[in-house]
DNA sequence: CCGGGCGTACCCCCGGAGGGGTAGCCGGAC
DNA sequence: GTCCGGCTACCCCTCCGGGGGTACGCCCGG
């Protein structure tokens, strides 16, 4: 047997910290090494104690428990996050799972479920409570976008008019995306002129927005350009 | 207790229908009411055996499982779709998930679990194998969209601006938002030499960038305004 | 009551974008 | 060998987009 999994507590109420304390200390594979009673502590109790699973709660003052895993996932830290609220909020969900957080569960989660989603998380699985994964997936159902259609017409372009349009879609200017390739802007021009009429597009805007609904360009992707040097 | 549940099996493997029919028939709150071979066939049988659940694999001739989903959550029926397949593929999941699925599962989920997997989804929740949801929650983490930090840009303009901004956005000229917003073009050529300057915008691309970057405008919201008129 | 933000509207000016057409060069297909 | 697609590169010309500045009515808040 390897040594207990180390794990912190997080969450702003004391009795929530003794149940779940007193709930994990019956399970000699789990070392409860520390806890924090809200986020900013959390963050610094995860440099100190080196858990390999923080338990977190979301609603806690000053910092927040998004806001806190935010914080432990951009560090080094190899701590996975497993959240632990009340509220099954779609703000809550998302912005946790974007935030780097490795699960969801409601507080109302079984005992026995808790302490082996501690383990899968500390596997490197992820889990999610049921109604958490179903208000995932709808969201997905809800946004579907690498449009396969669309798709199909950019490949219609040659890899090089691709590449074009992809700058374009970042921003730049003609005289830009020919210095970026090494080439003379008439020559940029001319693959713009092809593109558009390929694309049945009216202009470089049109080729944007194409670009980013057929996937070419993702949102996050291309931190805009911010030349602001006319 | 209620009737039992109408389950279709949607496979092109005889073995395999033949393993999953034997397996639910041991559940007597299961009852299996037909069985497809492909993509095809399961959307006609779903039409006329009316099921509550369909098990659904994803690799099968003529339509595969993916898009035979598509058909079926895009027509009124109610049946919930399982998708139960080999390949833990990206692709598949994604697709899947956008297609309207209410489950993704591996074929080696263990029998009882797929009965309550079964049970699960025609309740109308939604679930997932473990690995399947890494894979998922991985995927929102790489991807964080509706930029917080970008929408407190957008704040800075007035609601007309944003207005303006959207439009823009949506790939119209500027005699075309003005005369969307029935206001003369002039006018919007101010909001917009407004517009850039808060933003510290260069031109009218890096506009739209930034609206699908701030979520103001989102792929998929705004079908490409062809307009190929010159 | 008066300042200021907002929405509206114009002026002049010019540079980049886009339409149309032409052309050389190269590599692979036939 | 020949032909075609892709990449390169110009020329000419038009016009929309964007910079800079001015202005006026409206409504809200101090």
């Amino acid at each position: 047997m390897t040594a207990p999994l180390r794990v912190l507590i997080v969450d702003d109420d004391d009795l929530m910290r003794a149940g779940l304390r007193a709930v994990l200390s019956s399970d000699e594979t789990i070392q409860v090494v520390d806890e924090a009673a809200d986020g900013a502590q959390a963050v610094t109790r995860v440099r100190e104690a080196r858990p390999d699973v923080v338990l977190m709660d979301v609603r806690m003052p000053r910092l927040d428990g998004i806001a806190a895993t935010r914080e432990i996932t951009a560090t080094a830290s190899q701590a996975r996050i497993l959240i632990l609220t009340t509220f099954e909020d779609e703000d809550y969900i998302f912005g946790a799972l974007h935030a780097g957080a490795s699960g969801f569960l409601l507080k109302r989660t079984r005992p026995e479920q808790l302490i082996a989603a501690i383990h899968a998380v500390a596997e490197g699985d992820s889990l999610l409570s049921p109604s958490v994964t179903r208000t995932v997936i709808e969201r997905m159902a809800r946004s579907p976008q690498p449009d396969p259609a669309g798709g199909r017409r950019l490949r219609s372009l040659t890899p090089r008019e691709r590449e074009v349009l992809e700058l374009v879609a970042r921003g730049l200017a003609n005289a830009e995306i020919a210095a970026t390739l090494v080439v003379e802007e008439s020559t940029v021009k001319t693959h713009l002129k092809r593109i558009m009429a390929k694309l049945e597009l009216r202009d470089r805007v049109q080729a944007v927005i194409l670009a980013y609904e057929t996937g070419l360009v993702r949102p996050g992707e291309a931190p805009v350009r911010g030349v602001p040097r006319p």
